[in-house]
DNA sequence: CAGAATTAAATGCGTTTGCAAATATCCCGG
DNA sequence: CCGGGATATTTGCAAACGCATTTAATTCTG
């Protein structure tokens, strides 16, 4: 089977080898990286997709939920539930566009932006540990890849 | 606040800028490159975790489960559950270890090893496209980064 | 070598998730 | 300026998830 497929021309997963696919390193990588972090987020009454918000919110001023829903990486629907408990703990406001009233525009309170202070350094540890021994240049240029790889990933819109 | 940090020692997501933060990347390029996954996946009748198993089970032969749970990046339980559903289809077979009778070894059939290579071709497109334009040199730099991060979470066990 | 502590996997259970449908509003062609 | 189609958000619902616990087997310790 694995023969078939590299005599069509698309090398198998077993020719690349896991540890050099880099979809599954990520994977891995951010599946650890969000695990630890989701520990963290329990015991302060945050769960992933409610601290994706605030982190998005704390840099970007009184998004649309849909540009929200983009820019933290959560489903539409699940960010209409994460924002409803944001709002209910006084961490967001929601508040009707002023052009279109059916769009809804979301606002970072202070308390909103004290959660996010409380659990940044955890993130910026785990960011850290992540790229530890990895020199500057190094680092640079990685984010520059990841950086073509989402105008890929937005262009082609999968 | 954010001058709060700053003044701390510790520079804020402001600071930084989302479009700058690895980890942020890295979680919106990879949520798009699952989200697209899951819907082809759907129509064949896998999900991410079972995907994920056959995948791992494609390139690695009869790991125990808490290892595939790791190689695949899925719970434990969550993996026993998604095993179930794999069994239940001939996809994998669980065989009790030999020298641990508490412990199970997976292995792939050969209609597991057809159902992986249905979705390869799906999975390697949006790999083909998340690199496009991305020179090889600097694939294979970006690659090693990620090896050397996924050491670093290895060695500290986050 | 008994029993405490550890490890592997499965399972119970409440919560969360994502898809699809519903609701509300807006925009455009005729 | 009316009606059909598009767009923004919410909600219903079944499936999936993760934590904690259970069951079973192994290993360590005195």
């Amino acid at each position: 089977m694995t023969d078939q497929r590299r005599i069509a021309g698309l090398p198998g997963l077993g020719e690349i080898g896991l540890g050099n696919f880099a979809p599954y390193l990520m994977n891995r990588i951010m599946g650890r990286y969000n695990a630890s972090l989701r520990a963290d987020l329990a015991g302060l009454g945050l769960t992933t997709p409610k601290m994706r918000a605030l982190a998005v919110l704390s840099v970007i001023d009184a998004p649309l939920i849909r540009e929200l829903a983009v820019y933290a990486v959560v489903e539409q629907s699940t960010l209409s539930r994460a924002l409803d408990q944001l709002a209910g703990e006084g961490l967001i406001q929601r508040e009707t566009d002023a052009g279109d009233s059916r769009a809804t525009r979301v606002h970072i309170t202070e308390a909103g932006r004290a959660a996010f202070g409380a659990i940044w350094p955890q993130m910026a540890a785990a960011y850290a540990r992540m790229f530890q021994g990895i020199p500057e240049d190094e680092r640079r240029a990685f984010v520059a890849t990841l950086q073509k790889m989402l105008g890929n990933i937005r262009k082609h819109d999968f």
